[in-house]
DNA sequence: AGATAATACATGTTTAAACATATATTTTAA
DNA sequence: TTAAAATATATGTTTAAACATGTATTATCT
């Protein structure tokens, strides 16, 4: 084993650089690890959320905007309705009916009433939704995004699933 | 060991109920395990933010306005600029001027502009704001919001400072 | 069948976020 | 010393979030 290759300096180079959440935010002491870990996770996602919009905002889109295209090309070519899409968003909260207006606007989904319940509106990505969807994935190294190898990614994530439990 | 003590009970309980990010949003495949980690991510910030803004509403203030009063009390009895504040806020794309704009109007701080640098603004919380944090503390299990265990709290916080290494 | 409840959205309104720009003050540098 | 750059904050404007309410349609229950 080299103690000089690249992964090694890289990673020596990351411990050296990488910023604790009290550096941070300037606090030294918190009232548990679980409240500072809980400040961590907001900070985190924040961090992570103005990353995004900085990618996303040279493409006219926001995240939100985002997750609703990625949604519907998961469904694609089926078509969705508006509160099955709600129930799938990363913020539950979405005022979904108006981002699906901002949407249409741009052209990048169609909207109709469901032909079986005409109180529910059937969402569909359209081919330039598609093609931004496609352009986006080949730009965007999300991947990469977080300085993490697989197995800490895997970690993270399973920790995250648990402490929603 | 007993296997079934209460630890361990609590412990089966959990898993059964625990749903994880797949679930959350119906979602089955991801593009990676770092994507899968980011969404995950962003997915438990909104919904931890979403808990406690059912808390904090019923107390009449945000989560942005709560993350300022702390950084305030973290200061008392010595006051801090504007830019202070912005610079150790969760969100660090705050509009702060408006954000302190209605925390005056509340009473929870005051304002005098900074004598040394007649740019700046001394801030301080005030005591109405500090009955209020006391209030909130006594209230508020935060340190229960996240289903971990300590160790598990702390992996999860060390992982999130690399992760934006 | 007919009243009642529930669902899916749309829309109005208030509040806050996002972004750019303006103003006053201080720092820097020629 | 004085012009230029940087800093701290305020404010104007556009866009979005938060919350409540309205309306049409479907499901439920007696």
């Amino acid at each position: 084993m080299y103690w000089c290759d690249r992964v090694h300096v890289a990673w020596i180079f990351r411990i050296f650089r990488m910023k604790k959440i009290e550096e941070e935010i300037q606090q030294e002491k918190f009232r548990s690890i679980h409240q500072k870990a809980v400040i961590n996770l907001i900070y985190t996602s924040n961090w992570l959320q103005s990353k995004q919009h900085e990618f996303f905002k040279t493409l006219g889109i926001t995240g939100q905007q985002f997750n609703i295209l990625r949604i519907l090309k998961g469904q694609h070519p089926k078509s969705i309705s508006g509160s099955e899409i709600k129930s799938r968003m990363l913020d539950r909260n979405s005022d979904v009916s108006r981002l699906l207006d901002r949407l249409a606007a741009k052209k990048l989904i169609s909207r109709r009433t469901c032909p079986n319940d005409k109180r529910a509106t059937d969402v569909l990505i359209t081919e330039p939704g598609i093609a931004l969807l496609k352009q986006i994935s080949k730009t965007q190294k999300q991947d990469l995004v977080l300085c993490l190898t697989e197995e800490e990614a895997e970690t993270l994530s399973d920790l995250l699933d648990r402490a929603r439990g």
